[in-house]
DNA sequence: CGAGCAATTGAACGCTGTCAACCCGAGTGG
DNA sequence: CCACTCGGGTTGACAGCGTTCAATTGCTCG
């Protein structure tokens, strides 16, 4: 991330990783990376208080940020990982209720929210695929509604692990040389905090699906994903593996 | 709902009912009003199947939409309520994992997507307030989850029953003439499936919320709300009333 | 009047939060 | 080099909330 870090502004949003800026007209990337500034941020900072308006939008580039809303006792709760690639902030002057923080250490993309919206007149196509992005937030934020309402602790951890899966191992690489091993990239707490629960009840599904042979523990924050379908299935989120007879009796939650 | 239903097509969403097309400029609601259809659905009807591409686009004009998502196992999860004055649907081809269908009798101003989307290019405003409105649902997504994490069932029932005078009976209206009456839209097995638990839970805690002279049950479905500071306490919303001292003890949840 | 549905109530089991203790590696200072 | 501290992670015991299963009530409709 160093070289990321040392991409000069006016290049930045050209770069592979900018998801958000390809596919765009030559002019309207030439103008967003105009207005673009790449900023750093460590582990734990803030990038956005809670019910502050957001006064910048942008992209991740590298690490992973947290969205998250503070009770009046202390608990958090985590609403959305922004991973590299992700879009965070809102357009127009809405304040919205979360923090945004850096849960690693963090490598951002940062527009300021008026000269973003300002060239929305000039280039439609970018407020389209802001309109994209939110639409896509929103479905995510549903599908974690039914994981948080529906699913036990289990469930829910196997749901990340496969999601993770899928966010960092595109499905262009066949897994022919041995199960996926993936990456958490956040702290018990926080991973807790995500999947609305404790950090004891996390630790313990973990410790409960290595017993079950589903997943092995390379060590707290990496695991290699042993049985791909067992978690499918434990997840329920039927992946590809729907079609599948449940052949096995349903494991004990 | 019968004089809302018998609105001619032409005019139908330059009434005031119609929130979205309000505030827009002359020509555009014209041409909004001109490629809209009213149409009216039955209880239990479905306006949009799971994981189908949305073809309509609309807002609703009198009744309440459920968004939900059914798992494998049948159960059914709801992942929001539209009332009258939301809109429903996505833009672009995205195909969306929920159902919409209609919880209660509802009549909705449709449009077909293409040309709704088609719109965009002539008057920006329109997919201006579309982005507004998908970012308001983000918001309210993130802060059911809130609720699904960290709230037990009686305090979902507190906030639905907040939010639901809110909703209902915009403040303009001091409640002086006696505690506010709300009338939930929708039956006990939607409601669970809203709250994320199962009828027996929320029938329960609404009669401990009785017992507890919180609120008052005129019948299944409405219900007066006696101690509005007892329920935003209890839902931790902190509502209107985050700066009291918290003079009573916290109340068994 | 009976069927059927919505809603309520009761009893028992189980998941999970809470509290507590423990393990372990990293950093620190003597 | 060792003792100490601190934070992250794990494990155990236990109580409580909530789901599940079951039965009951009240209402509507045929």
């Amino acid at each position: 991330m160093d070289a990321v870090s040392s991409v000069t502004p006016l290049t930045n949003c050209l770069s592979a990783q900018c998801s958000f800026c390809s596919n765009l007209s030559e002019p309207a990337r030439a103008e967003l990376a105009r207005i673009s500034r790449v900023r750093n941020f460590g582990a734990g900072e803030t990038i956005l208080a809670e019910a502050e308006t957001f006064e910048i939008v942008g992209q991740v580039l590298s690490g992973v940020l947290r969205m998250q809303k503070t009770l009046f006792d202390g608990r958090q709760q985590i609403v959305g990982l922004l991973m590299p690639g992700d879009l965070f902030g809102h357009v127009f002057a809405h304040t919205s209720h979360v923090a945004i923080e850096a849960a690693t250490e963090a490598v951002l993309c940062c527009y300021h929210r008026q000269s973003f919206e300002a060239l929305f007149a000039q280039f439609p196509e970018i407020e389209h695929r802001m309109l994209s992005a939110v639409t896509e937030e929103l479905d995510a934020a549903q599908d974690w509604m039914l994981l948080l309402a529906t699913q036990t602790v289990t469930q829910r951890v196997a749901t990340f692990f496969l999601y993770l899966r899928r966010k960092t191992l595109p499905p262009d690489m066949p897994h022919l040389i041995g199960p996926p091993v993936i990456e958490v990239p956040i702290c018990r707490r926080d991973l807790a905090a995500y999947l609305g629960t404790t950090v004891e009840s996390v630790s313990r599904s973990i410790q409960q699906m290595a017993r079950e042979r589903l997943i092995r523990i390379l060590d707290p924050h990496r695991f290699e994903l042993i049985d791909i379908e067992g978690l499918a299935l434990l997840s329920h989120t039927e992946e590809e593996v729907c079609d599948m007879e449940v052949p096995r009796s349903i494991r004990a939650g």
